[in-house]
DNA sequence: CTTGACAGCTAATTCAAATTAGCCTATTAT
DNA sequence: ATAATAGGCTAATTTGAATTAGCTGTCAAG
C-alpha cells in the first residue's frame, strides 16, 4: 500500500479512537513511519485528510451496497435464495449482518469515527443516518419484504417490521462499539433477539 | 444560580454540542460572561470542570431513577396504575419516554456529551452504556413485565421484549439528537412502532 | 547523463489555547 | 473596623500542535 493510502488507513484508525481533535498529525506521521511534515507532501492539511477518508468512504459504500445484495441486479432472483428461508436462516442472516458490521474493520472505524464527528456538521450527520439507518432500514426492508411475499413472514407493515428487527442490532453493535467485552452478551442476546423475531412474525403454523 | 454552577451549564451545552476538545475555556467563560482566566477561581482546569459534570450527573441519575419510577418504593403499586393499560396508554408511555429523553435540557445536553465522550474511557463507556441501555432496558423490562403479569401482553422473554419496546425507540432517538429536523418523522415512526408492538404483544383477543 | 518531480528530512515559524501571576474590590466574619 | 476571602480583571507565560521553508537523495524520462 502506497504512503498515501497508508495515512488514510492509519488516520482512520487514530480518529476513530480518539476523535479528529485529539489526533495530531504527529500521530499519524509516526503511525506511518515518516515526519510529520512529509504528510504535506501528499494532503494540503489535516483536514483534508479527514475530508479523503470521507470522500474514500463514499464511494466504497456504492460498492458495498451492491456486493451486499446477494444478487444485486435482480431483486427477484434473491427471492429464490429465501425461498425455504426458516428460523435458523433468519438467525445467520442477523448474525452474518452483526458480524459484518461488528467486525469489518473499515466498517468498525469509519462507524466510530463518523460517531464521534457526527454533531459537527449537516454533512456528516447526513451521512451518519444514510449508513446506518435509512440506507440499512431500506435495504433489509427490501429482503424482509421479500419474505412476506413469500408468506415466510407475516405483517401489514414491512418498514416498521424492518425496524423491529433491526433496531436491537443497531443498539446492540453501539454497545459493543464502546464496550467491546460485551460481545459476546451481544450476541446471545442478537440470536434470542432474532429468534423471537421470527416467533413473532413467521407465519404462525 | 451561581457562577460556579453557571459554568457547569454553559460547558455542558457547549461540550454537547462540539465535544470537549473543541470547546475552549474561553467560550465557556464568554458565555457565562466572565474572562477566562475567572473559571480557574472555580476550577483547578478544564478537565475539572468536566470531571464536575459527570459527577453531578450521576448525582442526578440517582434521583431520576427514583422519579421515573411513578411510585418508586413499590412496584406492585405501579401494577394498579396498568390495570386498565390499552394500546393508547402504551402509546403514551412510549411517546413520554420519547419526548422525555429527547427534550428534557439536561438529559439531551449530557447525553450529546457522552455521545462524543464515550470513547475516552472505560468510565466513560459505563456511564453512557449504563444510561441508555442497561438501567432503561431493565426499568422497562420492570414495567413491561408488570403488563405481563397483568395479561396484558404475552411473552415468554420479557427482555427480548423489552428490547423490542426500547431499541427502535433509542435508534430514532439518536436519528433526532443528529438530525433534529426529522423530529417529526421520528415522532410518527415511534407511535407506529408501538401500535404494531401492542399488536405483537397484546393479548390476541 | 542529467533534469525534474517526488517524497523524505530537519529546522524554523506561527498561532492559538491553557494556565499562572499579580492586582483590585466587595462582602463577610471576627 | 479590619482582616480575610471570594471572585473578578489584565497582562504575561508556557506549551504544544500545525504548518512552512528549504535542503537532499532517488529514479524515471528524455
Amino acid at each position: 500500500m502506497d504512503t498515501k493510502q497508508r495515512i488514510l488507513d492509519e488516520a482512520l484508525t487514530l480518529f476513530s479512537e480518539r476523535g479528529y481533535a485529539n489526533v495530531f498529525v504527529n500521530d499519524i506521521a509516526e503511525k506511518v513511519g515518516i515526519k510529520a511534515p512529509s504528510l504535506y507532501k501528499h494532503y494540503k492539511n489535516k483536514q483534508a485528510i479527514f475530508d479523503a477518508i470521507i470522500d474514500e468512504m463514499s464511494s466504497k459504500f456504492e460498492q458495498q451496497a451492491q456486493a451486499l445484495s446477494i444478487n444485486g441486479t435482480n431483486p427477484t432472483a434473491d427471492a429464490e435464495v429465501y425461498r425455504s428461508m426458516d428460523e435458523d436462516h433468519l438467525v445467520k442472516l442477523g448474525n452474518d449482518l452483526f458480524a459484518y458490521f461488528l467486525h469489518d474493520s473499515y466498517t468498525k472505524r469509519f462507524r466510530k469515527m463518523l460517531t464521534l464527528e457526527q454533531f459537527k456538521d449537516k454533512d456528516l450527520a447526513r451521512v451518519y443516518s444514510e449508513q446506518y439507518f435509512d440506507r440499512p432500514l431500506s435495504y433489509q426492508g427490501m429482503l424482509l419484504g421479500l419474505l412476506v411475499a413469500q408468506g415466510l413472514l407475516v405483517t401489514e407493515n414491512v418498514p416498521i417490521m424492518t425496524l423491529h428487527f433491526y433496531a436491537p442490532i443497531y443498539m446492540l453493535l453501539t454497545v459493543c462499539d464502546r464496550e467491546p467485552e460485551r460481545e459476546q452478551e451481544a450476541l446471545e442476546l442478537m440470536e434470542k433477539h432474532i429468534r423471537q423475531f421470527d416467533k413473532i412474525y413467521g407465519r404462525n403454523f
